[in-house]
RNA sequence: GGGCCGGUAGCUCAGCUGGUCAGAGCAGGGGACUCAUAAUCCCUGGGUCGCGGGUUCGAGCCCCGCCCGGCCUACCA
């Protein structure tokens, strides 16, 4: 058994939660339920980054403060995690919880006493419509591209850190894949990236353009901690870092696996400025970046303006959440930007839960009542019609396994379908209704039915097993109506639905 | 400008270190069966593997150039 600690990003969101950010959540969702189902100790981790300035803006835009509007935006996220049947153990909401701000203090002074701060003065054109610096070439004209206006000349004494100092420990680190990166594309990309050498990053802003939003630097409270160091301290804070060193100790610095699950747009943070700062206040690093893609919607970049971006929670209640949870595991590529379309997700659902397992599990939950009346007969040994069946069946953990520790989900799904496709296909070639009527008729043994039916139940109760950590109120569907491993299924009862698509007037 | 990733059958995609690599699923066409959610099973795929060169006995798979799409380009998620 091994300790196994997940965490997503924690998203600052000007709005409610897109299917791109539940993406990242049932993914991560899954990691954590496929290692408990394992018998792993498991931790997943979630959370919001609030103390984000565009935070303030959209409080602001909305009338409330920041304190509320980033309460409302974690419950968005929270209610997601319900509509997603999403297991998480722990969510982090960076401006209120008592965890965050001490372990952040912490990390300060662990970098500071490094001696990997120094103060430099920053010098940029700062458009105060978008509350952000541009570069001469981001401008269209010497005018802020958002606002027509000229940015002004801004100066700012800010804090910085030696991340330059880092640039060799990091290839190293990385090259060797003590500091893993997946998939290996995204690998190679950080290390192009760091070897075309590191500048030191500033981890701090004036009070007065963070408008009082954020925590204060140590020691300068006319600075408040730069967002980017503030957020990604969430993952050590959360566990107890700078409050509760036993329980940090037990997540971070002890587990075997600490990973992070991010989008491939915050790479940098996580690959490059996360490992650096651990390593310059001396705290073990996480195992393993997994960088995702991103999702679209009807072929275009899913954005509030284009009014495209799907409610996963809304769509979860159309569809069913499980439908849901299957199409991100099952359809998503590994490499490339996937398209989300209600199409995609309802054939999905048809072809591999509904005809596919669904019905594997129907035909034989109600042969069984039919044949043996809900009597599961003893498994036999292998014979030459078997055979295929039971090489796939005692092969997919295995196999699963390999495919879930290259974070693959997209072929580990396909594992267990592949099984489903092998059921139906020893279905078709034992015609058991074919056997029931030899004996009814012709008075043959029971043997031969018996035989085959129990290598069906057996089948439905492995593919049960194996979905818990994709669908798990499928997966407990199933194991209930094949007896959880006793001698009687019950009465037969569609698993998953057929879903239609919406119709014009809908 | 630089870097990275894609461009393979109508659609979604597999094809690891070059030699059954021209494939799978879906859609379409034909057939079978009836246990089952009009589900399932069998048969049916001749597509310049983006384009042009090159290396090699042999290249989707390697090299060079180009075209198209996407992403990143540092204190801006």
């Amino acid at each position: 058994m091994s300790r196994y600690f997940v965490m997503t990003a924690i998203p600052y969101v000007n709005g409610k939660p897109h299917v791109g950010h539940a993406l990242e959540l049932v993914e991560t969702d899954f990691l954590a339920r496929y290692r408990r189902h394992r018998g792993d100790e498991v931790r997943a981790q979630t959370g919001t980054d609030d103390n984000a300035l565009k935070n303030v803006q959209s409080a602001e835009a909305a009338g409330v403060s920041p304190q509320e509007y980033v309460e409302q935006v974690a419950q968005g996220f929270l209610s997601l995690g319900r509509a997603l049947n999403l297991s998480f153990d722990d969510f982090i909401k960076t401006s209120s919880d008592p965890r965050h701000r001490p372990g952040v203090e912490k990390l300060w002074a662990a970098c500071a006493e490094r001696g990997d701060f120094y103060t430099k003065s920053y010098t940029g054109l700062y458009c105060y419509g978008c509350e952000q610096f541009y570069t001469e070439d981001e401008l269209v004209e010497g005018l802020c591209p958002e606002h027509r206006v000229r940015p002004d000349l801004v100066e700012e004494n800010n804090w910085f850190f030696r991340l330059s100092r880092y640039q060799d420990q990091l290839i190293e680190l990385i090259s060797s894949d003590r500091l893993r990166i997946e998939p290996a594309h995204r690998k190679r990309e950080v290390l192009s990236f760091i070897e075309s050498g590191l500048e030191d990053f500033s981890v701090s802003r004036s009070m007065e353009r963070a408008r009082g939003w954020g925590i204060p630097v140590p020691g300068q409270p006319d600075q408040v901690v730069y967002v980017w160091y503030d957020a990604l301290a969430n993952y050590i804070t959360a566990p107890g870092y700078g409050s509760d060193e036993k329980n940090f100790a037990h997540w971070w610095t002890d587990s075997d696996e600490r990973v992070h699950v991010i989008g491939k747009g915050i790479i940098r943070f996580h690959a490059v400025y996360w490992p650096a700062m651990l390593l310059s206040a001396g705290i073990q690093l996480p195992s393993t970046v997994f960088v995702h893609e991103y999702l679209t919607a009807g072929g275009r970049k899913i954005s509030k303006s284009e009014g495209n971006a799907a409610d996963p929670g809304e769509l979860a209640e159309r569809f069913g959440t499980d439908a849901m949870r299957w199409w991100m595991l099952r359809d998503v590529a590994l490499t490339g930007d996937t398209d989300y379309t209600d199409e995609r997700l309802v054939a999905r659902n048809n072809e591999d839960l509904a005809n596919n397992i669904g019905n594997l599990v129907n035909r034989t939950v109600s042969m069984v009542n039919k044949y043996r009346g809900g009597a599961v007969p003893a498994l036999p040994g292998e014979t030459a019609l078997s055979a295929d069946l039971r090489r796939v069946r005692a092969e997919a953990g295995a196999r699963l396994d390999a495919e879930v520790a290259a974070f693959d989900f997209r072929k580990a799904a396909e594992v267990i379908t592949q099984l489903g496709n092998e059921g139906n296909r020893f279905v078709e070639a034992a015609t058991p209704w074919t056997l029931a009527k030899a004996e009814k008729k012709e008075g043959a043994v029971p043997e031969t039915l018996d035989g085959v039916l129990a290598e069906l139940v057996e089948t439905c109760r492995v593919l049960g097993d194996l979905l818990v950590p994709f669908l798990p109120e499928s997966a407990a569907r199933i194991l209930e109506q094949t007896g959880h491993g006793g001698d009687r299924v019950t009465a037969p009862a569609p698993i998953f639905r057929r879903l239609e698509l919406a119709t014009a007037e809908d």
